[in-house]
DNA sequence: TATCTTATTGTATATTTTACAAAAAGTATA
DNA sequence: TATACTTTTTGTAAAATATACAATAAGATA
């Protein structure tokens, strides 16, 4: 059966996927909108999102989704919930499996397309209205990032490769809404393997901090053989 | 448009849930199976499920699926993951949601229906090997389950009315795979708003337990009020 | 060289967790 | 009625972890 029989009933019944992307910049979490560039909500700001396809298994069509707005492969791909009230789409029924993603915004280049007339990270804190219900799904997600950001050593996808304890404190500081003190979440890292790398901080106007990476390998290792858990 | 029309079309795209029903009995956390009484793996065991109907809600179609074995109504469900693999359903492609619900045994009465012969409650360290990939599903759900279990009061709603702390410590026991020590556990317990019953456990030869009921109320009040955490 | 800013370390205290001993409240048995 | 037996419940000391905050270090800048 070819996907155009598929296409005519899409409205009346149909599967799509939405991906919440999220970066962070400027000390804050931010998520990847864009600007409509058809019905229904043309012009209003969205998550990007489309129909799964009858063949495709969910993680392909997310990873389809989100290479296609940032040309990113090889990205880790979380489930989020899904969202099937029969009224959140205007021209059907319309189920939608939620998804997000975790990317270094200085590593991508997002480009308005044909779906998109325009792209925008906004920051979680500050976030615009948005078409459908996709209000709800943003938060969801970024309710099961927060979560996920507390066992699993995922704040190192937003980080950059080479990064300071102080930006790590900070992702930790605007996800839980909270201020920390600097020497004891020093202190807590301690347990996690980072690599401690021999350069610093440049360009700026005080003394440089000490860069880190995280040891990915050496995770796995703990993990397998010392049932290591990450714990924030 | 009716359903009829609908259900034609169903095996070649169509979306279903499936329900893992908990209950908790003899220390040990179960899960209701139904042996199908109905193609494709008829005389298998499974965990019930349905079609979601085009204008029904996931929510409404899951207490449906649970009310309909069952009887229960007004009980709390909880969403999982969305499995979507192309090949998971042999007659056509289905994407179903999974929720799983918690219930005392003895609350109530499954019955074999329609669509089940027969009906079991299995143990979740010893179950049989299921139909679909409801086997994949049940460990998905037991797993968000016992994450849940850490951070919402709902061993309450498996446990009897009236309990004994130590029948709440062998069900953490069981979830977790581990041994506590009584005493620190009933220190912890302190924290949680319990009401302390005038009355104790009877037919038991030794020194009889006290009983508690948890206090939903209580809880709901502190959670508003003071932003009580309930944590295990 | 002195000053400014932020990074980093250190230390003492408070809180929570853990291990394990002791006492209490029943039933069963002689 | 006394004694043993079993399980519940309380108590206490040590260990581990978290918190508050002072002190020092390493750069840039003037």
């Amino acid at each position: 059966m070819s996907y155009k029989i598929k296409f005519d009933h899409f409205f009346s019944y149909s599967f799509s996927l939405d991906c919440a992307i999220f970066g962070y910049k400027d000390g804050k979490i931010h998520v990847l909108l864009i600007k409509r560039a058809m019905e229904p909500y043309s012009g209003e700001w969205a998550i990007p999102g489309n129909l799964v396809y009858p063949d495709e298994d969910l993680p392909i069509a997310a990873s389809r989704i989100l290479s296609e707005l940032t040309k990113l492969t090889d990205v880790e791909l979380h489930q989020g919930q899904t969202f099937g009230n029969p009224n959140r789409h205007p021209q059907g029924r319309v189920i939608t499996c939620a998804y997000f993603a975790l990317v270094r915004i200085d590593d991508l280049v997002a480009e308005a397309d044909s779906w998109a007339e325009e792209v925008l990270w906004a920051p979680m804190h500050e976030l615009p209205s948005l078409a459908f219900d996709h209000k709800e799904i943003v938060e969801s997600t970024y309710a099961d990032l927060r979560r996920k950001l507390q066992y699993e050593p995922i704040c190192f996808d937003l980080l950059p490769e080479k990064f300071t304890l102080n930006e790590m404190q900070q992702l930790y500081e605007y996800a839980y809404n909270v201020e920390m003190d600097k020497a004891n979440f020093r202190k807590k890292i301690k347990s996690i393997p980072l690599i401690h790398l021999e350069e610093k901080q440049k360009n700026v106007k005080h003394r440089p901090a000490n860069l880190f990476s995280f040891d990915a390998d050496r995770y796995k290792q703990l993990v397998e053989e010392e049932n290591y858990l990450f714990r924030m």
